[in-house]
DNA sequence: CGAACTGGTCTTAAAATAGGACTAGACAGG
DNA sequence: CCTGTCTAGTCCTATTTTAAGACCAGTTCG
């Protein structure tokens, strides 16, 4: 009865889903992504319990989203980086973060906010389409199988 | 030893997480974006032991993500349909579906892919900028709690 | 050198999940 | 209008996952 898994599914939100998709993932990536490399800073800010993020921290290296380097500081630790793959977690993060901004948050209650470098908060996620206007849900359709090209 | 949740914390990614995040609720909500509305659809199609699925599918009701309605063939039955708030989590699943499509494939290797109105395949979500130049995560950063505005 | 910090491992109890048996009401056919 | 099948669940059990904390070896600080 082993939690099910999505690792050969064809659908691509599946196999995701089975790489980052568990309670913890996204937000060590989110912690990340706020600059935090160390483990004891992850397991600090999240207040999770450190068996958990051993093993979260594995398997985000095995999948490639983090990767151990030397410690910035110049003492002997290691710590955790973001890869190219892990970079490019960036728009399921944003597009969470815009969604519970919608959604999650009583009028007027405090949150976090997204800023670009000039201080200014962040516009939505788009589908960008050929004529220029945003892609909607209702724009699109998915092909259940490609082809196999190449 | 109840799992942690982050129904309250202020960050929304944390939010969001603990609304959608678990390893059932974005596959459904695919799935009803792909036009499932039906109890034994989904249970069919995603292999989901079925009080999980009771469960799952209660909570996205409560969480305004789902809703029941009659079902549209005219039987006595109730279908579940995504909401307004359940259409916005569409960049969610697309952003899923492109990290998922780049970097959990091997070369060759069929999936489905997303296509718009006219039959082509969709480009990558951007977050768009003043200048027109999408932002990517180096160009951002997090302002920890708002101040409460209104 | 000794104390505290770092980054873990191991153990345990509680909770979540998978899988399947079972069921009440809807529906379709004869 | 009776019966068999379909639908949408509930309930139970075995197993896995998680949370929480005790413990520990190597590193750094004073």
């Amino acid at each position: 009865m082993q939690r099910t898994g999505f690792a050969k599914a064809e659908c691509p939100v599946a196999r995701a889903l089975d790489a980052i998709g568990d309670w913890w993932s996204l937000l060590i990536v989110r912690d990340a992504f706020d600059g935090l490399r160390r483990f004891g800073d992850f397991q600090r800010n999240l207040g999770i319990a450190k068996g958990m993020l051993t093993a979260r921290l594995r398997k985000l290296v095995e999948t490639g989203v983090l990767e151990q380097v030397a410690a910035s500081d110049g003492s002997a630790y290691l710590e955790y980086a973001l890869t190219k793959r892990g970079h490019d977690l960036f728009p399921i993060v944003v597009s969470l973060r815009q969604w519970g901004e919608a959604h999650l948050y009583a009028r007027g209650e405090p949150h976090s906010v997204l800023l670009d470098h000039a201080g200014q908060a962040v516009g939505q996620l788009v589908l960008p389409s050929k004529n220029g206007k945003p892609l909607s849900w209702a724009d699109t359709k998915v092909r259940k199988v490609a082809a196999r090209r190449r």
